[in-house]
RNA sequence: GGGCAGAUUCCCGAGCGGUCAAAGGGGACAGACUGUAAAUCUGUUGGCUCCGCCUUCGAAGGUUCGAAUCCUUCUCUGCCCA
């Protein structure tokens, strides 16, 4: 059985159609896949992400470890287990949160001199947003706290360096990256079947926003046994103009036969196209069940031509359509805009889960329209119809 | 009938002679959110010809250079005594 397989190229574009197989089952590439970072895509239960057509769920290295630890996790058997979520699971290696939390401190606590985080060669010494508590990540660590939690597929532990880094840090940081890579795939090699089945283990290439770092790093990360290749970056997904320049400087460079990741791609519809029209096969991003909590709704742009619409707005108060007529989900069907909007006036819970089922499935819809147009080589005129551009 | 307490900008509620268009909540109206420390955060919330002016703190008068703040009367509200 193969891990991943192209099933179509499109003609036009650097699109493509794909299938990676796991021991849970397989997803169908190209494909946004909706992040659950605590082992729970926030108000949705399991029932709610196959009825929108989820084929893998995201969670974190970082908030797992702290809590509820993978200890537990692996005591129930895993995370599938645990969470009793039977497709497949992808982690982030808490490589992202050391970025995160290091900027965040930084910019709310500037009187004190105490690092939330501090980096050295072997590794990532961080306190616990929790509890303050003190904590250490190297690569063999995030390896093997993975291992435990037992997601499908895994990923290397990376430093994301800050975009406006001076590119001699950048590029410290990124050669650190590299060997961290190295030493992720010979932890991982140990045991590649911590709980009986498979777990793939993904390479993350970095280097900002300096096309000679991007496409060195994109050469080294393809160039070791890594099951799939991930962009990461502050940019990516955060700065598209950005992000369609390094994936243009890189798409030569990395492997066509192994899966493409853009790390946190997926803010609004277009982004979406923008990747996969470059090669890419999955992206993940907080945003859609985020904006969705705080009241954004994705709809067609016939509707709004910004492509969603703030359900709090007063104009919603008395309307009786629903979110998006075009739109199969669940909420549509049932229930109306002033519904939803008289749901979030109230800080009703509901609405957030009605909204989070909207959003997600918009995109996850989305997805399966174009991985239909990628196999009719028709993915060009489908982003034209949706974005009409 | 008598005594006390109180009436503040949409609501609650500070203010108790100038630094008050008036704290702080709430509500309302917008905006942000991108490998989730996020059911979070930010801004606006009397009017205008908007670096200044006008109208506002129950009503009407008064004291003062100056009042939401002090005095008088009135209206209304709550509590207590007959």
């Amino acid at each position: 059985m193969k891990f991943f397989e192209i099933t179509h190229q499109d003609k036009n574009s650097r699109a493509r159609t794909g299938i990676i197989q796991t021991d849970h089952g397989i997803i169908e590439t190209p494909d946004f896949m909706p992040v659950g970072t605590q082992a729970t895509v926030k108000t949705l239960n399991k029932e709610d992400l196959n009825n929108i057509g989820a084929q893998i769920i995201l969670s974190n290295t970082y908030h797992l470890h702290l809590r509820p630890t993978e200890n537990l996790i692996a005591k129930f058997g895993g995370l599938h287990k645990f969470m009793n979520w039977t497709k497949p699971i992808l982690t982030d290696s808490g490589g992202f949160q050391v970025f995160s939390l290091g900027l965040q401190k930084e910019a709310n606590d500037a009187t004190s001199n105490e690092k939330l985080v501090s980096i050295d060669d072997d590794g990532v010494t961080f306190k616990s947003h929790l509890d303050g508590s003190v904590h250490r990540f190297t690569p063999e660590e995030a390896i093997n706290i993975q291992h435990k939690i037992g997601a499908d597929i895994i990923m290397a532990f990376d430093e994301c360096t800050p975009d406006d880094a001076d590119i001699t840090y950048t590029k410290k940081a990124m050669k650190r990256t590299h060997e961290w890579a190295e030493r992720c795939i010979s932890e991982h090699k140990k045991n590649t079947e911590y709980h009986g089945y498979q777990q793939f283990l993904f390479g993350i290439i970095q280097g900002a926003n300096h096309e000679e770092l991007r496409k060195e790093s994109a050469k080294i990360i393809s160039s070791l046994d890594f099951d799939g290749i991930a962009i990461g970056g502050e940019s990516i997904g955060y700065n598209m103009e950005a992000t369609k320049n390094i994936l243009d400087w890189i798409s030569d460079i990395i492997p066509e036969d192994k899966p493409h990741y853009t790390m946190g791609v997926g803010f609004n519809p277009s982004d979406l196209f923008e990747v996969v029209e470059r090669g890419i096969d999955m992206f993940d991003c907080v945003a859609p069940t985020r904006v969705a909590r705080n009241g954004r709704l994705f709809v067609h742009k016939e509707i709004n031509p910004k492509m969603y619409i703030n359900i709090k707005n007063t104009e919603f108060k008395t309307d009786n359509k629903p979110i998006d007529d075009k739109c199969g989900c669940f909420t549509c069907q049932n229930h109306t805009r002033a519904y939803l909007h008289h749901l979030f006036k109230a800080e009703e819970i509901l609405g957030l889960r009605l909204a989070t089922i909207h959003n997600l499935y918009f995109f996850l819809e989305l997805m399966r329209k174009i991985r239909k147009a990628i196999k009719e080589d028709k993915f060009l005129e489908l982003k034209k119809e949706i974005l009409g551009k």
